[in-house]
RNA sequence: GCCCCCAUCGUCUAGAGGCCUAGGACAACACCCUUUCACGGUGUAGACAGCGAUUCGAAUUCGCUUGGGGGUACCA
């Protein structure tokens, strides 16, 4: 067998997008999983569209993703270039060779012409097909019609194609993920292959690209199912072998309408800029469509390579839950060793001054808040009271809620009284708070109450972390004083 | 309009004719744990789109209907 050579082909007209991660990772884990070669293609034949900026964009989402590229724009390799607009002197060639062969013909047709077909073929309810007009054109009226002035684009002769190498006008190929699929192409019409303006266009320029790059396996959204049909005539006109093609089912918004920014984040820069981290989306789009033969669904992506099967993937389309993708953040951000949890979040704390707490301060902060958190971005709020000094702000409902009331009022005047002779170490402090709340306890307030009282009054807050470790962090002096301030 | 694809709990899915009174995960709800929130644990609720056909037997095969998605460009 030859190797197995895949590759993504996005075109930066926009930010890297979910779907075509997702597009792009399982090219990727096809990829390891058959020993085969990855590549990066940058699709900008369009010029108007594209900008270095969504490329850059483009390298970078798909680097911090962890699908690292074989062969690429930036890498180089064996078949470069691998940026389209760089490839145009090289398009033209088998245009000619595919007029020669007679499978393509000169469309000297204007815009009007064609709107006026098309037209006509709704009006009778009838599938626009191109009419052929010029398809046998002699020499003499196209020399005609350039003196006019008009510039010929090249259109594929769609049927000459199909009766050259196929018996009906059935065109059928084995799809990956889809099984057998068929199209009449009766039905599909010469389209363009070179516009007049001489560049070429998607489906031609596709074709000489993965035929010249040897690209052996076209994994890619269903939305190309019906590109594939003109791409094979192409492949087969020109004497490329044809490579094998599987269309994966879309990712829709939970409205079933296509995912837009109106849903959430939808480019992979959005998510890491909101708080995701780039392990939990891929993870979490791996699932998209298939599932782990051992139900764990937690795992990295050189894990899931090992499992990965193409044929296994599901053909239909699915929806993009962001629940979902937010369970699994969470359960990210709680595998993230420390040090790099502390170094991610800082990102999210610069509005707090940092040099307050001493980094083991930090550290301890960090290990005590990360366990409610969902994104990275949640430290911001959930960490709040840390900083200061004696100033904190408290909420009005835990004012008049819970610091006001007659027993947070006692719990915090002897909380005040008995502390200042406490060591301020975690470990005493909290021996000191069990044995505070016991006090308490005997006197009938349940422990849940004692403990309010004093994270209202420290934190300004009825929930957050672990109080003995919060005081620890904020220290003798800030805790009595800010105790001190609650009390009436 | 025409063409193509798809169809299991709300969502992602397991399921390749009898292992299915349909399994798991997220979300929901309840309870337990607990100094709060959370985590964790234990439970509850929740689906084979409909109709026909094949078969001793169908979520699994076939047909139709319905629903959803995609395509229909000198965009990619």
């Amino acid at each position: 067998m030859s190797e197995v050579r895949v590759r993504i082909a996005p075109s930066p007209s926009g930010n890297l997008h979910v779907g075509t991660a997702r597009t792009a990772l399982f090219n990727y884990l096809f990829a390891k999983k058959n020993n085969g070669k990855f590549v990066l293609r940058i699709e900008d034949t369009d010029a108007e569209r594209t900008s270095q900026e969504y490329v850059d964009n483009i390298f970078d989402s798909l680097k911090a993703l962890g699908l690292n590229w074989d062969e690429g724009p930036d890498v180089g390799g064996e078949y470069g270039p691998y940026t389209q607009s760089q490839r145009f002197d090289i398009y033209p060639k088998y245009i000619q060779e595919l007029l020669d062969k007679g499978f393509a013909y000169e469309c000297f047709c204007t815009p009007e012409e064609l709107e006026a077909e098309k037209e006509e073929a709704t009006q009778n309810k009838k599938a626009y097909v191109y009419s052929k007009k010029c398809e046998n054109l002699t020499e003499e009226e196209k020399a005609k019609l350039r003196a006019e002035g008009r510039k010929p684009a090249i259109r594929f002769n769609v049927a000459k194609a199909q009766a050259a190498f196929h018996d009906s006008s059935i065109l059928e190929f084995e799809d990956l993920v889809k099984g057998k699929l068929h199209m009449d192409t009766n039905l599909i019409g010469d389209f363009v292959i070179m516009k007049s303006n001489g560049a070429p266009t998607y489906n031609y320029a596709v074709v000489i690209d993965d035929a010249l790059m040897k690209i052996s396996h076209v994994i890619r959204g269903e939305d190309h199912i019906s590109n594939t049909y003109k791409q094979i005539l192409i492949f087969e006109a020109l004497g490329f072998e044809v490579p094998r093609f599987g269309h994966l089912g879309m990712i829709l918004a939970p409205d079933r309408s296509k995912l837009s920014k109106r849903h959430g984040a939808t480019a992979v820069s959005d998510f890491v800029e909101q708080g995701y981290l780039t392990e939990a989306l891929v993870n979490f789009v791996a699932l998209l469509g298939w599932a782990p033969s051992d139900g764990e669904e937690i795992k990295p992506v050189d894990k899931i390579a090992e499992d990965f099967r193409i044929g296994e993937i599901s053909s239909s389309n699915s929806i993009f839950e962001y629940d979902k993708l937010k369970w699994m953040n969470s359960h990210y951000i709680k595998m993230l060793p420390i040090e790099e949890l502390k170094e991610k979040l800082k990102k999210y704390l610069t509005k707090y001054d940092l040099s307050e707490l001493t980094d083991a301060q930090y550290t301890r902060m960090v290990e005590i808040t990360r366990e409610p958190l969902i994104l990275l971005s949640d430290i911001t709020d959930a960490v709040s009271y840390f900083f200061g000094g004696e100033n904190v702000e408290i909420e009005p409902e835990v004012q008049t809620e819970v610091i006001d009331t007659e027993i947070s009022q006692d719990v915090l005047k002897s909380f005040v009284e008995q502390a200042k002779d406490w060591e301020w170490s975690e470990e005493n402090l909290h021996e000191k708070l069990e044995a505070f709340r016991s006090e308490y306890k005997e006197k009938g307030v349940k422990p849940k109450v004692t403990m309010w009282a004093i994270r209202a009054a420290i934190t300004g807050r009825t929930r957050g972390a672990d109080m003995t470790a919060t005081l620890a962090i904020l220290g003798k002096d800030n805790c009595i004083k800010r105790a001190k301030r609650s009390i009436k």
